[in-house]
DNA sequence: GCTGAATTTGCAAATTTGTCGCAATTTAAT
DNA sequence: ATTAAATTGCGACAAATTTGCAAATTCAGC
């Protein structure tokens, strides 16, 4: 189970695996990105609101999770810790959310043009808008 | 002056160049990107708070602004139809953001691969995170 | 330039979101 | 089991964002 990596992550930073944080883990495991308020709503009756807002903010500075650009409000998912680095396509037509197939080729050139301009690359984000197929046809 | 271009694509979006709307895209215009406090603050006693987001969301809408997902609260900063298209670098160290110069191949290469998915690609956003040349060498 | 319909604004109130301190609980190590 | 440290839930709070609506502005047609 990823409870494994998850703890791990944790311990090393300093953080242990507790009972509201394998919840919210679970909340957003197998999800697409959601929103904090879709997040809070959802772990109500479970986690506290505080609660969850310490543990997104505790996943994020330890890369458990990361957050989108999409929609007007911003999302988060779980990092390629615990799905494959990817990207994201986000039709602006049904407001659907698509996986980018990974792209070594793109990968790359993403770094070599950042370290183009003196900065060393750790990470980054892309997020492509458009027509999905289905709605390109119509 | 951009306001003829601001109003064409205002006037192509069924709305109208108010007073409102010229302040608000002034503090924008030659501006990197801000958090909607900022905009907000520095729009004070000219533009209603209320204004303020409901132009932005128009202006969103409309292609005339785009969100960032740099640093904990999203920024924003004026599109590509005011400022050339361009990608970021934040630093995570110094949190500064740097503009990372337009490169063809890459742009070429993120539509070839959103294409490759039976997407119909229109635009992208992309953040790269990491340490900027400065704090680098520290 | 006036006029009127439609749009947009400011204001004030309400709601939602996010933060904080602290006592009670849970965790991890001995 | 005992204990110290970390974490949680619970208000209460502060900040951010939304909403309804009357007044003001915009703009097209005269
Ligand atoms: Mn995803
Ligand atoms: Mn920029
Ligand atoms: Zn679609
Ligand atoms: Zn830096």
């Amino acid at each position: 189970m990823h409870y494994d990596t998850l703890k791990s992550i944790l311990k090393a930073g300093g953080a242990s695996l507790t009972q509201p944080r394998k919840i919210i883990f679970d909340l957003m495991l197998n999800q697409g990105p959601q929103s904090m308020q879709v997040l809070v709503r959802r772990a109500k009756d479970k986690v506290d609101r505080a609660t969850v807002y310490r543990t997104i903010e505790l996943f994020e500075r330890l890369g458990i999770v990361r957050r989108l650009n999409i929609g007007w409000k911003y999302k988060i998912e779980l990092t390629d810790a615990f799905s494959g680095h990817h990207h994201h396509m986000y039709c602006t037509n049904c407001g659907r959310v698509f996986d980018l197939p990974d792209n070594p080729m793109l990968e790359t050139m993403i770094d070599t043009v950042a370290a183009k301009s003196g900065f060393s690359p750790r990470g980054h984000q892309l997020e492509v808008y458009g027509l999905c197929a289905n709605c390109s046809k119509a």
